[in-house]
RNA sequence: GGGCUCAUAGCUCAGUUGGUUAGAGCGUUCGGUUUACAUCCGAGAGGUCCCAGGUUCGAGCCCUGGUGAGCCCACCA
């Protein structure tokens, strides 16, 4: 053995042995019991954070552990196709080529995606293999495999058929710059400084304010749409205005009247108290609209134009430039307060802003989903630790409102719905014509020009009025149909991910490993993929996906702030492991931080345990120096005993170890079954380096009886490797393969020590 | 606006249902190459457990109030 452990030569080889022996491929056994852990799917083009170096650590210490104890254990990789995150990564690519998605078909689009994703799908791969993740690679699954589209598409079928899905008109986040919906989990808000303008509005002599006002006065952000309005509000509680209930207002561009009705959402501190509706760009006064059945008028396009009215064809930002020209001519401006900030919806990983449209979506009904996956909390079906963390979740699902399955993005599972194209004649579409110009306008309009083959084979997208007719199926059920374009959310494909890696419903795998053991991933998808894997697991099986989940925290970077390329704080795993090795940094990890906390990257810990690695590295080395001057002195070869055979001999020294260990293995045992992981690697940690080497094998240095210390120390040593395994699996299956006989099993699946019981 | 979490050694953090002298890693001070390991060994210094009050025989831990930090959700024209 060398001097020094040398991490570099041996993980990749170790894992290679372990990978060549086959030795992670999960066997369906009824005589065993099983334990299942499906891998949370990084995305498939990314690269390996920090967050999925400790994911990986956690869940691998899990299976290695239930490994040793005899187990029937799989786990099981995969990646995601991450839909709109992958759409625009290669987005920035193509714009980088002075290219846009609008170049292309969406199939042509469609097929360069699945290249660029499979190129960099090796990455991410063997970065999970650098870990010493012993994932099932037998089974290995991508969201955009055969099984994966048939299974979300049956589901959506199913759903559709059961009720829970509707299409509708539905006031959505979408951004103009990628042209697509968002759903409210994808939405975030930046405070951003816009002019709040004071606008005077005429009472209607019709019907005059009991208190005789000729004016009010209402504030606003977005003059531009104040021609479209046809309602304002106030609140009834609010005693300066509540007398204007019933009252109506003239319309300051258009002269309409306007009946002013109340809205409780009305913050009577805030602007002049009054608000002016508009239903289908704001999500306050949809629902308003939507409760009082108010016109829904939308004057926004997909492009961000404005669709009719004084400003029709202007951006929204030049539509409010001269919307406000045209209320100073009017005279109709009071004031305006150009020192106004508020909070506007942003897209939450570009940041660019997202717009109120109304358009029409497909829904699923949360109601019918949420309280079987309440009541699988409530009664302990499925437990979530830390048990703290269990209030986000259930605050979540009780506030969650129906939720918008359709995206407007290529990358991802086309939803499987055909509309048949004699029968809608008012679909908008835009395709590539053969010369690859672009050509927008409904069915009507275009099929007199260009056949039904020719849209379909250039097609771009496809918009269907709400009452369209259409047809599910995955397939075409006709040459006279047009697909919908629209792809699923990411997050409804991944809420089926358990039921998509296990090959619901007929499959051994299935019967077997679900409900799976456990799932380890990061809080803060709590709300958007845990209650979605619940709700889809009982929707589909009737028992959610999982006994436990356990969420570890946020790793922060060193100087305690949140990671990000822009601070330049951020922190790539890799380089760690190159330097202090794979065993040193999932150790630090394991040991950074207590259960389910956020926590600072553990810098030093990591470098404590690439010396620890090389102090056992050296134990084991010393053992054989020891016996080598034993065989040496004696002019015999030492015999190695068991305990059993050795308990007469044993001293109070040997007893010590013995029961200390007995001590460490209960403590380790019992703090896995808590998920309390810094507990255990603590406590095998301490073990090793100061009771065994640091006491116990500095006596046995002097011991007269070397024979019987040489025994009890290599067993106990032996034991320990075994202990330390799940968290640093590849310096003990090194030193294993140097110390025992080389027919025997790898450590990865030895037992787990049982205790001596000495006293 | 609603909610969650945190505050313990110079730094980063453990401290389980209240129970002797509050721990670890790093850093720091002093001293060490005896049969492995300087990525080592031995010894030490270092804490008003954020503040105030309460419960208790006993509080870092439980309760109330405050201060400071971080985060999540919702979002007001």
């Amino acid at each position: 053995m060398e001097k020094k452990y040398n991490h570099k030569d041996v993980e990749a080889k170790i894992y290679r042995m372990w990978e060549e022996k086959e030795l992670f491929k999960a066997k369906v056994d009824p005589k065993k019991k099983p334990y299942c852990i499906i891998l949370p799917p990084p995305n498939a083009s990314g690269e390996m954070h920090t967050g999925n170096v400790l994911m990986i650590a956690i869940e691998d210490l899990l299976i290695r552990w239930k490994r040793l104890m005899g187990y029937e254990v799989l786990w099981l990789p995969g990646t995601d196709h991450a839909g709109f995150e992958t759409q625009t990564t290669y987005e920035r690519k193509l714009a980088k080529q002075g290219k846009s998605r609008l170049d292309f078909d969406r199939q042509t689009l469609y097929n360069n995606i699945w290249d660029f994703v499979h190129e960099n799908k090796s990455l991410i791969e063997n970065q999970i293999r650098q870990m010493g993740a012993s994932v099932d690679w037998s089974r290995y699954t991508f969201t955009l495999d055969p099984f994966s589209l048939k299974l979300v598409c049956d589901t959506f079928e199913k759903m559709h058929a059961d009720g829970l899905i509707y299409r509708g008109d539905y006031v959505v986040n979408y951004s103009f710059k990628w042209g697509t919906t968002f759903s409210d989990a994808e939405t975030s808000y930046k405070e951003v400084s816009d002019p709040l303008y004071y606008i005077r509005y005429r009472l209607s002599d019709n019907s005059p304010s009991p208190k005789g006002e000729q004016e009010i006065v209402i504030a606003t952000v977005r003059p531009e749409t104040i021609f479209i309005d046809t309602h304002i509000a106030v609140n009834p509680k609010d005693e300066n205005h509540s007398h204007l209930i019933g009252c109506k207002a003239l319309n300051p561009i258009t002269g309409h009247e306007m009946e002013i009705i109340e809205g409780s959402f009305v913050d009577p501190a805030f602007g002049t108290g009054i608000v002016k509706l508009t239903p289908a760009h704001d999500k306050d006064d949809f629902q308003v609209a939507l409760a009082q059945d108010l016109p829904i008028i939308n004057i926004i396009d997909l492009q961000g134009l404005i669709t009719q009215g004084p400003q029709k064809g202007m951006t929204i930002k030049k539509a409010r430039k001269s919307a406000v020209e045209q209320l100073k001519d009017l005279e109709r401006i009071e004031k305006i307060d150009e020192s106004y900030k508020h909070m506007v919806p942003v897209d939450y990983r570009s940041g660019d802003y997202i717009e109120n449209l109304v358009l029409p979506n497909w829904f699923v009904k949360v109601d019918g989903l949420r309280n079987a996956a309440l009541e699988s909390i409530k009664n302990g079906e499925m437990k979530i630790y830390p048990k703290w963390r269990q209030l986000t979740y259930v605050r979540w699902l009780e506030n969650m409102h129906d939720w918008a399955i359709s995206r407007q993005v290529v990358w991802g599972i086309r939803v499987p719905v055909w509309y048949d194209s004699s029968k809608n004649p008012n679909i908008s579409v835009t395709f590539l014509d053969s010369g690859g110009q672009a050509v927008s306008g409904t069915l009507s309009e275009i099929l007199g020009s260009y056949t039904l083959k020719e849209v379909l084979s250039g097609l771009q997208t496809l918009r269907a009025p709400k009452n369209s007719e259409y047809v599910i199926s995955q397939e075409s059920p006709g040459e006279n149909y047009v697909p919908e374009t629209d792809t699923f959310d990411t997050w409804f494909s991944s809420g089926q991910w358990p039921l998509i890696t296990l090959k619901y419903p007929d499959s051994e795998d299935f019967k077997y490993f679900y409900p799976t053991s456990v799932l380890e991933t990061g809080w803060e998808i709590v709300t958007r993929w845990i209650s979605r894997m619940v709700m889809f697991g009982i929707y589909l099986t009737g028992k959610p996906p999982f006994a436990d989940v356990y969420l570890h925290g946020h790793v922060r970077a060193i100087d305690g702030r949140k990671m990000s390329k822009s601070l330049g704080n951020h922190i790539i795993p890799s380089d760690y492991i190159e330097q202090y090795g794979a065993d040193a940094l999932r150790m630090g990890l394991i040991l950074g931080t207590a259960m389910g906390r956020d926590f600072n990257f553990p810098q030093d810990k990591i470098l404590a345990f690439r010396n620890f690695a090389n102090k056992i590295w050296n134990m084991a080395r010393f053992m054989g120096v020891l016996e080598d001057n034993y065989n040496q002195e004696e002019g015999k070869e030492l015999t190695i005993y068991s305990i059993d055979e050795l308990k007469s001999l044993l001293q109070p020294k040997d007893i010590e170890i013995l029961v200390g260990f007995d001590a460490m293995l209960k403590y380790v045992d019992s703090s896995l079954k808590k998920y309390r992981f810094a507990d255990a690697a603590n406590s095998i940690y301490q073990f090793m380096w100061k009771d065994l080497a640091s006491d116990y094998l500095e006596d046995a240095k002097g011991r007269l009886d070397k024979d019987v210390a040489l025994s009890v120390l290599r067993s106990v040593y032996l034991e320990c490797l075994k202990v330390l395994h799940p968290f640093m699996p590849f310096v003990t299956e090194e030193i294993w393969q140097n110390l025992t006989a080389e027919k025997e099993r790898p450590l990865a699946v030895q037992s787990w020590p049982k205790p001596y019981k000495m006293s």
